[in-house]
DNA sequence: GCACTGACGCGGG
DNA sequence: TCCCGCGCCAGTG
């Protein structure tokens, strides 16, 4: 491993806005690995990335919920969403957010700036 | 080292 | 647009 994408990856969580949903494979790009979608999946799940990671905000790509694993009760990460003000709509496949109006839209800026950030933490 | 797993995603039909 | 199959790759036993 030329870096710790986990260390990159709670800094990228913990980065997404009060209110916004990110998508597994928006974190593994912004973490420099693009295919590692899975792997955010496996840090979040457990809590692997430490106890302050909002990971409530992060769901597929289609903006589908994970669903109960890693929270208290099934409906639990629909509630905290709902309560940043985010619409969760319900679909036959789980609960959904809508990415267009309630996603986080990385700016290229924000990009580069995480560049930064892991160049200069050596991550 | 091997096989299997999984909070995933894309491309083809 | 919706499915479905396959690719992906670190962890785990």
């Amino acid at each position: 491993m030329s870096f710790d994408f986990y260390k990159r990856a709670a800094i990228v969580c913990r980065a997404i806005p009060y209110g916004k949903a990110a998508t597994y494979r928006q974190i593994a790009l912004l973490c420099g690995k693009p295919k590692n979608a899975r792997q955010v999946g496996y840090a979040l799940n457990r809590n692997r990335l430490g106890d302050d990671i909002p990971a409530y905000r992060v769901v597929n790509a289609r903006g589908i919920l994970s669903g109960a694993a890693a929270f208290d009760t099934a409906d639990m990460q629909k509630l905290l969403l709902e309560n940043e003000g985010v619409e969760v709509s319900f679909t036959p496949d789980g609960w959904q957010v809508d990415l267009k109006k309630d996603g986080w839209h990385n700016t290229m800026e924000e990009a580069l700036r995480f560049q930064e950030i892991f160049k200069v933490q050596d991550i």
